[in-house]
DNA sequence: ACAAAAATTAACCAAATGGTTGAATTATTT
DNA sequence: AAATAATTCAACCATTTGGTTAATTTTTGT
């Protein structure tokens, strides 16, 4: 019986939202489970074509199932995109605020977040693309969604920075434009990849050291842009 | 009789392309063109919702215009796109090359690139969204074109950046990872627009004033981290 | 071992969508 | 002004595509 599509009209509760989304990690480990085949396949297919660049059938073909499992297992074509589109923005978005509100040092906490976040993206290095058009495309879909998982969380961590800038400790700009940049300087070579290997002229393998090298050089690189040098 | 469609035969000849794509900015001036209002609609929603996304009932609506207008100017839904994407590209990738290889020594030459590039992207704010999206959808379409608009013509002014860094006249990074950083610091909060205008919780006149904030600052603060401070 | 439930499939369906056609209208040429 | 060419449109067409159904196989519970 299908019956776990029901968490899907709870979209805006994010605890039920959450917990739902750790079961279906768990289940990763069952390579079996077809609902699992079913949400992979999906997963690369929107995130590579977006939604209305997706295919059905293509879901079905590369799940290795046939294209009623789809529907058996999530109804629609909407109903599974949108849960893709809320585990993407999930995988990425809450460890923003989070990571930014740890505890600690402004030039400790920025060399810290852009290992991890920096991390978190080589892991998924489809999603920034693909949320970012469809969320281009449709600004309202899952809105309050994306305000829950961030929405006014990022606010203590601009007002550290307003903190520090104001004993002189950073750079003499405002706390925002930091924030931005420092969200451009980790996001932006995965979104722009295609662009940067034709004028780097670099293969797969060449962009993959790239990458490499960057998430070497940049949590020094941010803190040293950001906070300012005692001189 | 439809037969300026025959230059799209052409597309790997820069020159001829270029000349046709003068001719069609020439037009834009005679407002009552149908083509000019069909290509207009076509580059908005294309823009707007992709290749796929977009429906050419939408765009004949948009234009004003009957839906069969749309192929006897441009024969296909294929057609049409293929000449807004090619747009979209001569519109913000050759510019990076020919500000870049402006004779003018390295300091002088960030500043006036970011200025000068910041302006052209405010001119075309959804372009760079689009154009990546299609591309990492389709890696191939267009790729020899894109090699033709830019291809090695930024290799120059890595040397350059080469140069000034073994005068230790820069800040101690690979020529490329420092023009990663400018293109980021630049193109990303256009593409992001909707996550920052959720984080920073700004409205389209609050982000549109933040933007230009950030050309104002971007020039000075891109020379200040790229160039080694003479202490 | 049997019955009930769940999972899977092939064949089909209906709506959406890109595209065509032929007639009607408007502009151009001589 | 007549004839020719270019433009516009309403009605249609064909394919693609998301979605359904009913029958079959597999699994599960007793």
């Amino acid at each position: 019986m299908v019956n776990f599509c029901a968490g899907l009209l709870y979209v805006w509760s994010s605890e039920i939202e959450i917990l739902e989304v750790e079961l279906m990690e768990d289940k990763t480990t069952d390579q079996s489970s077809t609902e699992l085949k079913i949400f992979e396949a999906a997963r690369e297919v929107f995130q590579a074509k977006g939604l209305e660049g997706a295919r059905m059938q293509e879901i079905a073909d590369k799940a290795e199932i046939n294209k009623s499992m789809l529907h058996y297992y999530y109804r629609s074509k909407a109903k599974l995109f949108e849960k893709v589109y809320q585990l993407s923005i999930i995988k990425v978005i809450p460890k923003i605020a989070e990571l930014l509100n740890e505890n600690l040092p402004l030039e400790q906490k920025l060399r810290s977040f852009v290992d991890k976040y920096l991390e978190i993206v080589k892991a998924n290095p489809d999603i920034p693309l693909f949320v970012l058009h469809e969320m281009n495309k449709d600004p309202n879909r899952l809105r309050n969604f994306m305000i829950d998982q961030i929405g006014k969380k990022v606010q203590p961590f601009l007002q550290q920075i307003r903190e520090e800038r104001e004993k002189g400790n950073t750079v003499d700009l405002p706390a925002e434009q930091i924030m931005v940049n420092i969200m451009s300087l980790m996001i932006f070579p995965f979104i722009a990849r295609p662009v940067f290997k034709t004028i780097l002229d670099k293969d797969d393998e060449g962009y993959e050291a790239f990458i490499e090298e960057r998430h070497r050089i940049l949590p020094d690189y941010v803190v040293s842009i950001v906070m300012k040098k005692s001189s």
